[in-house]
DNA sequence: TTGACATATTCCCATATTGGAATGTATAAC
DNA sequence: GTTATACATTCCAATATGGGAATATGTCAA
């Protein structure tokens, strides 16, 4: 048997650096399709696949303009993954005492 | 080409389920091979295969005692996952702000 | 309508991945 | 030494994965 579907569980969608690369890269701004395989050096195809995973688990926003598809990260998705590693944080504390911030929000 | 391999890349690591799984159950405490694959109802080849991903990124601390092999999650490594998603919280503050006076707001 | 452009989809290939069975190996118990 | 225990390793089958080429679809422009 094989891993459970890259597309249906976020920890699996980032595994890939490519992918990685593309929520980096639309943090900072939305961008169609086009834009993103010229700034990741990519092919085309190889960018829709990537972003429609991305898109599957949730991680990117998308929206149509005119023949461009725009994309973007959604932040709120990478949070499953900030809290899940959040939870090891039990000897960090000792060095970044404020972190409690984020932890008031969350549980 | 496939993904960068399960065994260099922390994040491709916690990809699989099982493996998150392992982690969770070695935050608590140490565990043997023989412990883990109880616990978590698996193999005991398939156990020791995960821990060996999970060595080779880093993710866990090995000790040996006596026959068996006693594992435990470091969670320094889980740090590099943690950070690196929380450079995408910049919204989260803002989406917690507008939660929580729309909460006040109901009363 | 025709043509150009932007993205999506399909097909194929090489490789990676996981689990289980069988087997190997090291350590402890007798 | 012999045997039992605890892991590790090897081999195998089924499946998933990513990339590129070719093609299809959709949208704007003239």
């Amino acid at each position: 048997m094989a891993r459970a579907s890259t597309r249906s569980d976020p920890f699996n969608a980032i595994a890939e650096p490519r992918r990685r690369h593309i929520l980096e890269l639309l943090a900072a701004d939305e961008r169609s399709v086009g834009e993103i395989a010229d700034a990741l050096e990519m092919g085309q195809p190889s960018v829709t696949k990537h972003l429609q995973v991305l898109h599957h688990v949730g991680l990117v926003h998308v929206r149509r303009d005119g023949r461009r598809t725009m994309y973007r990260t959604n932040s709120d998705t990478l949070r499953t993954i900030h809290d899940w590693s959040g939870r090891f944080a039990q000897h960090w504390r000792s060095q970044l005492r404020r972190i409690k911030s984020h932890a008031e929000g969350k549980r």
